[in-house]
DNA sequence: TTGAAAATGAAAACCGTTTTCAAATTCGGA
DNA sequence: TCCGAATTTGAAAACGGTTTTCATTTTCAA
């Protein structure tokens, strides 16, 4: 993970946020990391988590995702340039699956021609239950 | 608009809220609703428009949307329980357009049988930017 | 008309997030 | 190595939207 120009310096705290969020294969809150890293021994401030989570979420390394009742949560995120990109998101866990498929491009290049509409690929999102959810239930 | 069980009675302030919500064809918060009652000469609290506003969430008449900087809105939502639905989220304007595929329809099979993803139809979301504010540009 | 149930709304509580600001830290250059 | 300007930190306060509280008012069936 690198830093942008408000990440200047390099601090024992934000090293330890950079490293424990780039393991994160879910999504994850503020909260979360934080009392992980005090579970941890690891002395900081909420509010130096709540601006390295801001920086990162700029620099496009974290996606944020505000739920229906309000509940901020950031999954970290690998570089999906392409088209034909869509998102998976599971009501029930939360992960977030990245599909690529033919697909997802011709129904963008449809919605485009047949309804006006230009799509964001990096916005597409298809919530229901992913695989697991579906087995454990 | 009916009421569910927790709408027992009628009265004027539920009245002039879900009068003034179904008339809604973009995107609204809270505060837009109390705003314009106020203006109109209403005398109401906030409060109410909360739980009435809750209500109808909660009987499906209005989605909830919550976007990345926090602000909470509703859609009033016209009945749409067919297979091969999405919706087509303009990031500029907030309005959200209901639309109807066949392509829809291949691509959540495709993601079941490839992915092994459930989709739920009714929360397909595909963001971009509409055909007016394509040409407002 | 009456009264039990429901709804209202002002004020307080709540809670996640942002701002403030004094103190501590970083790191390039002397 | 030491200095010092720029940056970062974090406790506390502020903030703002939403929910809760609770005394009062309203509804409507009997």
């Amino acid at each position: 993970m690198h830093y942008n120009k408000y990440m200047t310096y390099n601090t024992r705290q934000k090293n330890s946020i950079t490293e424990l969020i780039s393991e994160q294969s879910q999504e994850f809150s503020v909260k979360d990391i934080y009392n992980e890293l005090i579970r941890r021994g690891e002395d900081l401030g909420l509010t130096t988590i709540y601006r390295v989570v801001d920086e990162l979420t700029e620099a496009g390394k974290l996606r944020k995702n505000v739920s229906a009742d309000g509940a901020v949560r950031y999954q970290y995120l690998a570089d999906c340039n392409h088209l034909g990109h869509c998102y998976l998101k599971c009501q029930h866990c939360g992960r977030l699956k990245h599909a690529d498929c033919h697909l997802v491009r011709q129904l963008t290049d449809h919605v485009r021609d047949e309804h006006g509409f230009q799509a964001d690929e990096k916005q597409i999102i298809i919530n229901g239950t992913c695989e697991r959810c579906i087995n454990e239930n």
